[in-house]
DNA sequence: TAGACAAATGCAACAATATTGCAAGTTAAA
DNA sequence: TTTAACTTGCAATATTGTTGCATTTGTCTA
């Protein structure tokens, strides 16, 4: 297990498994891209589905992952970035789908910090979906 | 069935049923808010679970309602805006999902038709989700 | 470094959500 | 009114997510 991975569990308080280590070694690797739970199971044959859920979980709790919400029905994480904590998520960033190879990537340069909420509205977190065609697809 | 929803079901050139008619006297109700699966399954106890995923699955093709990308689990509808098409949806607009009541609600004054995406990227739609509490929660 | 304690894992069982095929019923148009 | 296409309801099955519990592993302290 690289040094990264270790910094990266000891600093969200996470027991450094093996399990842990190669599910944060996938993430590592993605970079900006979110990832979705059937892939990491075809990338890890050998875990169990449920401590994958769990382990997904836990990294969330944690702060070191965040759930993506957009169009499509898998449900796709990806790396926090330094601001997210046990106590709260810090991603104001928008994330693109590619409706052709289906890939999420996060778009760290657009954000929506800005927005104005009608009277009696408190926002919380908020998540922009841009949905098309990728630069690696768009030919 | 009355005027209304008889004259949107042949607008989107789908054949008017008994369930089509309950299904989108529904949506008609309920405005701004987006529905869930098993929110229309409670209202409609006697229905068929699988005709009911049929009759969404159709609705959205024939673009008279959208499917609203949010946190929160369950898959949720909302009825279009008069833009949208069989070819194309066109919901520019936020939604709002309150973490109280679980609601999610069109914030048709928030646009997101200005944000500017890389190099390569080509947008088709876009989705804006306010996390947060809602003017009925907020005490 | 050995032992104790808490946390993580793997398995089984189960619950919820979604899809497909097919026969029977319904709608729309000639 | 008859036909052709579409819609429905049921059965079966697939996918996704959750809970409980016994066993194993990691971390902390003596």
């Amino acid at each position: 297990m690289n040094q990264t991975i270790v910094e990266l569990l000891q600093r969200h308080e996470l027991r450094k498994t093996a399990m842990r280590g190669e599910v944060l070694k996938i993430f590592l690797e993605a970079g900006k891209q979110a990832i979705t739970h059937p892939e990491l199971e075809q990338r890890l044959p050998d875990a169990d589905r449920i401590t994958l859920y769990r382990t997904l979980k836990a990294f969330e709790d944690k702060g070191l992952i965040h759930q993506v919400v957009d169009s499509g029905n898998a449900t796709k994480y990806a790396l926090c970035n330094d601001a997210c904590t046990e106590h709260r998520h810090h991603d104001e960033h928008a994330h693109f789908h590619c409706n052709d190879c289906g890939k999420t990537i996060c778009l760290d340069s657009i954000t929506t910090s800005t927005i104005q909420v009608p009277r009696g509205f408190k926002v919380q977190q908020t998540h922009l979906v841009l949905e098309g065609t990728c630069n690696n697809c768009e030919n």
